[in-house]
DNA sequence: ATGAAAGCGCTAACAG
DNA sequence: CTGTTAGCGCTTTCAT
């Protein structure tokens, strides 16, 4: 039973000495410079020797050599929340293989702070990607390496970013639950003091008031789970109710199932007394009945908008524009006529 | 409108010269190694002229000095998948901070393949971290670092890893259903070549029999979806139902949902005419009705685990022993007494 | 207590 | 076509 000591690592030296060429002559080749520049029957055998020895390129030793690195940072908050795992899935489809993927997110609590922002910059990284950052966590920072913030409208004014249409999702969701003649709203929101999820709420408080409708009862929640919403609205329904409530919107969808878990348990008919829309169109949507009507947030586009923009970023040395992605309402049986 | 570019990098050097000593001084201190071996005013100064001047460590330098990198890289299928997403987390949060994670993924398709292991191989990873492999997919890997191997009984005869107790879990369900005198069982299983998936059906099958009973029935689907698994079992519910099938296990739960949908629209009751379980205990429970009787395979302690136990190799250099993570079997309301 | 020096393994001019 | 040279920024003896 050999306990494994591995071996000592093959260097470019080694195959060199093989080959009887120098060490510059096997970065060549194995970099795919050496076409024109090499022999092929140099190439050949180094080719060979690779093979033979085992050889493969110190990374490390070559990002210091070359001056930089190629592995990419991902800051988000929670790979286990369904839009950034999504967002995730994204990016790495969209970049290309010889980029490296590495992910920071909190040591414990369910959002990064400054704590994970300085493990971002300390780490040695071609470019950064930031995805939905406090309000004030972009304040005093300042960029490493190429950077780029992921649906934080204007949280940083100097890093460009990719954004989703929140508002005009806002408007459209106002114009649905309008139209189905929904007067006084309800919001459940997440308290987390994130600019992207703020924005929710205050578009959506707009465009329902040019429309004559209104947000009458708020929510905040701390946390990001379908049993506090559950809770949380279990107990504020009666005032709601009193209100004249007719139609709750959830800044997070996850919050919504908790919502209509919560009618279920109370009797309150979804869509027939009440309408439910979530923002965030989580993966769920084909396991609870009813299907619950949301605002598509197209994570997965999100990300692999972020992942090509950042190369681009990378290979011309220019920061790409903000760019907005567009988000469309989903509308599933969840909504319907207000019932008053 | 400045675009950009970004100032060259403070190194040790600046820091030195600033402060009048040398490099290697200012890298003793940097990196805590200086008590009882510098002047305490020498640090001050050093820490004075690093916050000034904004110096951070060079990682990939001092990684290529020391040897060895301070990044271990996770190979996994699909983040999106929460099984994986929570191993995922839990290993975040094993980890200590020094250390940090690169993840690895499948370029396209989703199941990852000997082209990520590669690029496994070629990273120059503290240690290795391959979640689920498939059968086959390891056979010829040799290690470059230490490696650990999650979910994959036997995967490799050299390789130590961290496993889920799925026969033990098997053993549990079909006391389970037997005990409600279920005696046909039909069986939804995933094509993934993968140890772990092929385990469960095996161990069930034996489990059951062993008590009189029988896996009857087979379906094998390709993909890890609901509508994959709504639509086979759709159209095997006849043959099945002929066959007396009173209960359903699934291999993945996801697989469940897709079954318990299925079951809604043929009309079929849960748990009154067809009992259904699946393995995962996926972070659906709560929200559709019957809740699922499921085999818990603690993801989130898998990966925790599993980031201890790297440590642990790290720093010994000892290949941790194999362990086996205990799974328990969680009953809910999906399941009841046979219907014949 | 501190500095000089020799690398870590690779890349990028620059000579020939 | 190929080798020599000079680093990349840091760590680590080994003198002083």
């Amino acid at each position: 039973m050999t306990t494994g000591a591995l071996p000592r690592r093959v260097t470019a030296r080694d195959v060199a000495r093989r080959v009887g060429c120098s060490v510059a002559t096997v970065s060549l080749v194995v970099n795919g410079k050496g076409e024109g520049r090499v022999a092929s029957s140099t190439q050949q055998l180094i080719w060979e020797a690779v093979a033979d020895l085992g050889y493969r390129l110190n990374q490390t030793a070559s990002a210091l050599a070359r001056g930089r690195s190629s592995t990419i940072g991902f800051v988000c908050p929670d790979p286990t929340n369904p839009f950034f795992s999504m967002v995730l899935e994204g990016l790495s489809g969209a970049l290309d293989d010889e980029l490296s993927l590495t992910l920071l997110m909190p040591n414990q609590g369910s959002d990064y702070d400054l704590g994970t922002l300085q493990r971002a910059l300390a780490g040695d990284f071609a470019g950064l990607i930031i995805a939905t950052p406090g309000r004030h966590l972009m304040d005093g920072f300042v960029p490493t390496c190429p950077t780029l913030l992921l649906d934080a409208a204007e949280a940083h004014p100097r890093i460009p970013g990719i954004d989703l249409d929140v508002v005009g999702a806002a408007g459209q969701l106002a114009d649905h639950l309008a139209g189905l003649g929904h007067r006084a709203v309800g919001y459940v929101g997440v308290s987390r003091d994130k600019a992207s999820l703020q924005t929710r709420r205050q578009a959506l408080a707009s465009s329902l008031e040019r429309l004559g409708s209104a947000v009458v009862a708020d929510l905040e929640l701390d946390v990001l789970t379908l049993s506090s919403a559950r809770d949380a609205f279990s107990t504020a329904w009666p005032a709601w109710d009193a209100a004249g409530v007719t139609a709750v919107v959830c800044g997070d969808e996850l919050h919504a199932y908790g919502v209509l878990q919560a009618a279920r348990t109370l009797g309150i008919d979804v869509p027939g007394r009440l309408s439910l829309v979530g923002f965030n169109d989580l993966p769920y949507s084909e396991l609870v009945q009813p299907r619950l009507t949301s605002v598509n947030l197209s994570a997965l586009d999100l990300g692999a908008a972020a992942g090509a923009a950042l190369q681009e970023y990378l290979i011309t040395g220019e920061p790409p524009a903000t760019t907005m992605l567009p988000t469309r309402l989903v509308v599933r049986e969840s909504t319907a006529r207000a019932s008053r």
